[in-house]
DNA sequence: CGGATAGTTGAGTTATCTCAAATGCAGTGG
DNA sequence: CCACTGCATTTGAGATAACTCAACTATCCG
């Protein structure tokens, strides 16, 4: 019987709470890490931070930015698909998915949201993006008022370019993950999620000796790729016979990284 | 052996020019139509014209923005997917795709682009967007300078705001395609397909009595669907014996539509 | 009418799914 | 420290949606 009539356990809300460690957390700096890192030029909010330090610096007691943090354990709901909110929020640190959830419980997610991410840049301008937040690790996220982080990117044309430059990155990724799931085979899917992730850990400055924190189980990556959680596992074990990866401790270290970008036909 | 083996007849270039007349096409007066029809607040581009036309008429002889038009017979490549190019442009009349092609022939239409879209939204600052863009019909578009169209539309707040909501639309529909793709099974594709493009052209006054002007081949339909000519053939001929659509002669009607509903499970 | 492209249908193949049982692994409470 | 519980992963076996190939038919246009 087709999956569309069987509600599987992802239907199910999740409880227990799997706490995280973050190889490269140090917790107390984890705002300063983004100003160095090469991502810094699509970390939006990081840079308003910033900016808005800077504004505190020169006229004390005069900060018009308000922003909260808040940190959430893993595996819980962050933002519920119709939970209207007047907030625009990016990851500090921590992983995140952003899925769209159909009826019968067929899911797929559409991003994996990473420290410097937003939950998404449309958030901006929309209150009800449509799209369920969940943690996979512990989360640490801050949340602006949107009137007020609009206001200040839209006064300065740089965070305006910067702006800009994240919501096309964001559409060009969504764009791939159709041609993905549309047009390759699970081995390529997978492979590309597994590059494309090690490629925007390394802006982070998150991998080192090929090597990163790999906190997904086999049930993320199926809704990420269109795939089961079983054939996920076939596949992974199938790039480990082959020497292309190895999972071990929620670490994940690519072997051949030629061969596995090679498994992808190219871009 | 897997299709990324065998490029099929999609890699060969299409020489052979199939002019299809538009039901709904009455030449002379493509534009004013647009003026009046629904999606108006969504045709960005030709709020912009009327808004030049304006211009012009309180101060002959400035209109501020040098537009050209043209029209390619069907079946052509309108834009390469590296051409670099200052211009942005819409679709006045006729259907086209934006596709992106893997280097093996494997092709993923994003987008079928009907009279009023823009190519890409994001061509508004970006000068290479990574599509191809064919027609499918023959085509009148209408191109801008991107510096003199986005300058316009940055001075005029509600041309502005206009065009962050068609931004925001565009998203949603790559994202609900990816969603399809990754989570819906062929009859779920196609009912999609159809009752999606039956919207967006209800919304141009271009759907009369259930029925609509229907040009694509099963290749556009395999091609956007992520599935094969033949099973697209399949699955239509199922929906017929069904009583949920009828076509001939380039005209599909829709039968039943709550049916065809009913198969995509909601949203 | 002829040539080309498009659609249909049958038969066999395959990638991926489903179901189910077995194993591993981490946190909980005695 | 150990057994227990609840999840996550692995593996096998069989089912199925969708694909491939190929032949046939229909349609279109000159």
């Amino acid at each position: 019987m087709s999956m569309r009539n069987h509600p599987t356990a992802r239907q199910v809300q999740i409880r227990h709470e799997v706490p995280q460690a973050n190889q490269f957390d140090d917790s107390t700096s984890g705002d300063s890490r983004f100003a160095a890192c090469a991502a810094y030029e699509l970390n939006l909010c990081e840079a308003v931070v910033k900016l808005d330090q800077a504004e505190v610096d020169r006229h004390p007691g005069t900060s018009p930015l308000i922003a909260s943090v808040h940190t959430i354990p893993a595996r819980r709901t962050i933002r519920q698909v119709n939970e209207w909110s007047d907030l625009v929020s990016t990851i500090c640190r921590g992983w995140a998915t952003s899925t769209v959830a159909l009826p019968d419980g067929r899911r797929q997610i559409l991003s994996f949201l990473l420290p410097g991410d937003m939950f998404s840049v449309a958030s901006l301008f929309e209150s009800n993006p449509g799209h369920l937040i969940e943690s996979i690790t512990e989360v640490t996220y801050r949340s602006f008022k949107r009137s007020e982080l609009s206001k200040i990117i839209f006064e300065h044309p740089d965070l305006h370019a910067t702006f800009t430059k994240a919501w096309i990155e964001e559409k060009r990724q969504t764009e791939q993950l159709a041609v993905d799931l549309g047009r390759r085979m699970a081995d390529e899917r997978i492979s590309r999620l597994i590059l494309n992730l090690m490629e925007r850990l390394a802006k982070r400055g998150m991998v080192k000796d090929q090597t990163f924190e790999f906190p997904l189980r086999h049930l993320h990556i199926a809704d990420a790729t269109g795939l089961t959680p079983v054939h996920v596992s076939r596949t992974l074990s199938e790039f480990r016979r082959s020497g292309l990866i190895t999972i071990s401790k929620r670490l994940l270290t690519v072997r051949d990284i030629a061969k596995l970008q090679r498994l992808t036909t190219l871009q």
